[in-house]
DNA sequence: TCTTAATGTTACAGAAATATTACAAATTAA
DNA sequence: TTAATTTGTAATATTTCTGTAACATTAAGA
């Protein structure tokens, strides 16, 4: 789980695209095709970045974009605006409204990806890095590894995308709906006690001789990294 | 594969000498006759140098180049400039656009290829080196021999590559679509479950009595060298 | 203490991913 | 040309993972 990607877009080809391969890149991601709707949706999903459309059917990019920096909740949301060429770019560039960075149409996906990797970087660096650490924890992206104090621990893919997941925001309590929703693929449906025995075995895996447990349960709310 | 290298040059004549002698070479090569377009596709074709014309259609050399440098994924991808002789050899030479190095028309084959070597073995020493070593085991590219402690293995060609690609980056794990990208050549359609039939015939060769397995098979991700 | 709802634990069957094998077609060497 | 090697695929076997249900335990309020 390298981060959820929110796309605002009327172009349904271009949502296909990039949602298609930003899933292939390990990112969870959901999308809106008008401006009024994606607001709602895009508050409910909370992602790590958004992609707008500058020109919507509804409402344009700029009055999304003023929305969502008026909310509290957002107001630090990295935006990436899709402009198709010729539509001022300067004054996009140039402009207050707070997006972060910008791309023009057509774009190809290596372009889209790179952007996205470094707004990123700059704004929430545990979604993208290669290492994930809290304490004596270490999860190695790149080779998909997990440590505890120095030994290697096997995982099976879920419990190591559960584990993922739990590194980015360390002793922030999550809900079963919350994990399932960024942790098992789309669109799965899993009863949400299914949860609890993943928790089991991720425990069972990460827990050494002697060292504390690092999986809190917090009662009718949800389970975090301590 | 020794490496991608891309080619931004308007007269047909040296993309084609040049692409077709790097390919014998043994380096996978794309290229675009001007600069907007070869920003895009080199951008998705990510090689691990650029062969770039200083006197474009479109944009200069110096444009391509500075876009290039302000993308944090190509900030250190190696630029070897193409010039006229009269192209004010000092003013490139001296440039803050960060060239790596220039060479001027006519070149010989031989020139470029050597320049080529020097920049990668300063730039990424793995892609050009002639022996690759990993623990006991030993890849020669000029002799297109492998050795596992000192023991000969036979390797068909398409293993051969394959371990080659793993050599480059040990213990990064590559999805079976990363490995078909770069190890087969281009445009091959072949079924992903295919690189599970190459893997067993490179881990049976490569094993020997007593050793340990080299190739780390990752559910769900993919295989790595150890 | 008792009750109840929430969570923990276990075992297991089906699913999914990978390993292995055999073979025919394609390529290369002789 | 023939023989030998290499390749890709399909079929089959094996391994590992997943989700669920059933039962056990715990926490917290009545």
């Amino acid at each position: 789980m390298k981060g959820k990607i929110f796309i605002i877009e009327d172009e349904a080809s271009i949502v296909q695209l990039v949602q298609h391969n930003l899933e292939k890149e390990g990112f969870v991601v959901s999308s809106s095709l008008n401006g009024n709707e994606g607001l709602k949706e895009l508050k409910k999903f909370e992602p790590n970045l958004l992609l707008l459309d500058w020109m919507l059917p509804d409402l344009s990019g700029i009055d999304v974009c003023k929305n969502i920096r008026r909310d509290s909740n957002f107001k630090s949301l990295p935006i990436i605006m899709l402009t198709a060429k010729g539509e001022e770019e300067d004054k996009i560039k140039g402009l207050e409204s707070g997006v972060d960075d910008y791309i023009t149409k057509p774009f190809s996906f290596n372009e889209l990806h790179a952007r996205i990797k470094a707004v990123l970087r700059r704004s929430d660096p545990k979604v993208v890095a290669n290492e994930l650490i809290y304490e004596d924890l270490k999860l190695d992206r790149i080779e998909k590894r997990v440590f505890r104090s120095d030994n290697e621990i096997q995982l099976g893919p879920t419990e190591f995308r559960l584990l993922e997941f739990f590194l980015i925001n360390p002793k922030r309590v999550y809900s079963r709906d919350q994990i399932l929703e960024t942790v098992w693929p789309n669109n799965v449906n899993v009863e949400s006690r299914t949860i609890d025995v993943h928790i089991r075995r991720l425990r069972q895996s990460i827990n050494i001789e002697g060292k504390k447990e690092l999986i809190r349960t917090v009662r009718s709310s949800g389970y975090s990294l301590i």
